[in-house]
RNA sequence: UGGGGGAUGGUCUAAUGGCAAGGCAGCGGACUCUGACUCCGCUUAUCAAGGUUCGAAUCCUUGUCCCCCAGCCA
């Protein structure tokens, strides 16, 4: 049959592409996948990528994505974990039904399979301790050997589990373990351990059971329960692939998922495990998982990232098997993509310097109209106080400016925007710190909202606030969370050695125009000039407004210098 | 040195024996009341060597490099 390589022009992934000819040639009829996170951490990026494929793909042809549990292992999981994967999920923008399941909810199923198991000579009760197993299982180059346990008689064995899953036997001391091959090439078929026994609380069944189910074991059976015809998991799941299989051939059970291996995401400037991101929460070099610099859904979220733009990243980058890279500028992109053509406009200067408009009437304020967004009238207009005094981003004036600089300086004129072109007089210098205290200026009173009637070309245009009207606001510049771009990659260096120091700098002075500190936490904004930010959902007080920047705008300026 | 995977510009992805395409990054330019957006242009790639073929990124052979596996974790 002819291969299915794209769908509405757009190409399939290889993944796509074995779906869609399991359709096409009646092999399914319904596509149902799952999504089956471990509740023992947050969900992030990389948890994204799998979640975008699964319900990408139940969307796209009308299936079915269950969100899946994989509870196991009772030492490493927890209730509150759940409740934060379902809330990621369902911001994300995807549905799992009425239906949350968990492995848990199988554990009975999975004893009888068991049970079916040591009665089909296909599993023993192993009395070798963890050392001893390890031992007996070989290494790479080497076969292992066979467990004495290995050949038990099936009563012996059902006794035994029975014994095991009781309690009558302490932790460590008896496994399950499936009868395949010893000195198979691939160490999971040598007689995996398919059950332990683990005197811990579940936090779902309690102390109802005191043995557990490996993933192994129970990951291809709890797919098979749910009817799943595609079990789509990372690559170093590759080499479990054959005892996933096996479980399922051994039991002849009437439904066999297929699983599918695709590469997992790296990003650049970040780390993605679990084990590193805990680190850097109880290492304290953020603030927590939901640290806006983090790549946690949570921290994603509260630095302004829509789904939207976590979707269309996803979308961008493919799925395929080979190890890969992505630049985090391709995440950036992607939200301010979005926020480009969502985000309405306002004006906030970051580190304020004070401009005195000579020939303006004192005490006056006048109201100046401004667009939302430039390129969409459907999103209004408002209004900004002006007055004699304002402030301006330090940074938008310089007493000795080179040739291509557009902004404010001696001799110069600048355009204020949406409000007055104003024509540098004088500028005061603290005579101790060489500091820029205020300039003086004039404004055009014939350049109101900011066009001048005679034609004359003005270069530079700059945000700015009224002084006596605006409101200030903390603000908090992100940047990338380390220095290089792979911070496991050099092995003699801690990750944490690779922090970027300026992944954070809280500005406390800066001064918005006044209706921002109108906006709701959770709220994206542009800041003209300067990039996007958005209202932080943990810290912002309406008396008190703290923003966060959730990427800049591009700056070919700043490249240029 | 066993087994399982993978190699296409800086980076990610496409091509499924028939003109190596696109995104991001970079460089140059146009436009501009955001040095934004938008638009235009440009640089840069098939791991290597052989073979099959009119024609190879794609098929074959040999080799090289990279990733994963020796949890009673998932």
């Amino acid at each position: 049959m002819e291969k299915i390589k794209e769908k509405e022009g757009k190409p399939l992934d290889f993944i796509r592409q074995i779906i869609a000819e399991d359709l096409a040639n009646g092999k399914h009829q319904k596509i149902i996948t799952r999504f089956p996170p471990e509740p023992n951490g947050f969900l992030h990026i990389g948890h994204a990528k799998s979640i975008c494929l699964n319900f990408g793909i139940k969307e796209e042809n009308s299936g079915i994505c269950n969100l899946r549990f994989d509870d196991t292992n009772p030492s490493k999981e927890e209730a509150i974990y759940v409740e934060s994967i379902k809330k990621d999920v369902a911001w994300l923008g995807f549905d799992w039904g009425d239906r949350p399941f968990f492995a848990s909810d199988y554990f009975s199923q999975l004893y009888g399979f068991a049970i079916d198991l040591i009665k089909k000579e296909k599993a023993y009760v192993c009395q070798l301790s963890p050392e001893q197993i390890r031992e007996y299982r070989g290494t790479l180059t080497e076969p292992g050997r066979e467990s004495p346990y290995r050949n038990r008689p099936v009563a012996e064995n059902l006794e035994l589990f029975e014994g095991m899953k009781n309690g009558a036997f302490p932790e460590g001391t008896h496994v399950l373990r499936a009868k395949i091959d010893m000195s198979s090439p691939n160490l999971n078929m040598r007689d995996p351990v398919i059950y332990r026994i683990l005197k811990t609380s579940h936090h779902r069944t309690g102390d109802t059971w005191q043995i557990y189910p490996m993933y192994d074991y129970t990951h291809c059976l709890s797919d098979m329960l749910e009817n799943i015809t595609h079990s789509l998991c990372t690559l170093e799941f590759e080499d479990h692939r054959p005892l996933y299989d096996w479980i399922l051939d051994t039991l002849e059970t009437p439904c066999h998922p297929r699983q599918i291996e695709f590469a997992r995401l790296n990003l650049t400037y970040t780390v993605m495990s679990k084990r590193k991101i805990m680190q850097l929460v109880e290492g304290n070099h953020v603030d927590g998982w939901n640290d806006p610099r983090m790549v946690t859904l949570s921290g994603l979220r509260r630095r302004g990232y829509t789904a939207a733009s976590i979707q269309n990243f996803i979308d961008t980058i493919g799925v395929g098997k080979r190890d890969s890279w992505i630049d985090m500028t391709v995440l950036e992109n992607s939200i301010r993509d979005d926020l480009n053509s969502s985000a309405e406009r306002r004006m906030c200067v970051l580190d304020p310097v004070k401009v005195v408009l000579d020939n303006y009437p004192k005490g006056q304020i006048e109201e100046l109209e401004a667009k939302n967004h430039p390129q969409k009238p459907d999103m209004g207009n408002r209004l900004i106080p002006f007055g004699r005094e304002l402030y301006i981003e330090r940074s938008d004036f310089m007493e000795n400016p080179p040739r291509k600089f557009h902004r404010l300086g001696p001799g110069r004129e600048v355009r204020l925007r949406y409000g007055y072109l104003v024509q540098y007089v004088s500028h005061i210098t603290d005579k101790d710190t060489g500091e820029i205290v205020e300039i003086h200026c004039t404004y055009d009173p014939d350049t109101r909202g900011g066009s001048a009637p005679d034609g004359r070309k003005v270069k530079g245009t700059i945000h700015w606030v009224s002084a006596e009207k605006a409101v200030p606001v903390t603000v908090r510049l992100y940047d990338r969370l380390f220095i290089v771009e792979n911070p496991e990659a050099d092995k003699s260096v801690h990750f944490t050695d690779q922090l970027n120091s300026e992944s954070r700098i809280t500005l406390d002075g800066a001064m918005a125009e006044p209706c921002l500190a109108d906006l709701q936490p959770g709220n994206s904004v542009q800041f003209e000039r300067q990039g996007y930010f958005c209202a932080d959902s943990n810290d912002w007080q309406d008396d008190a407004p703290v923003f966060n920047r959730t990427v800049t705008l591009r700056d070919s300026w700043a490249k240029r210098k």
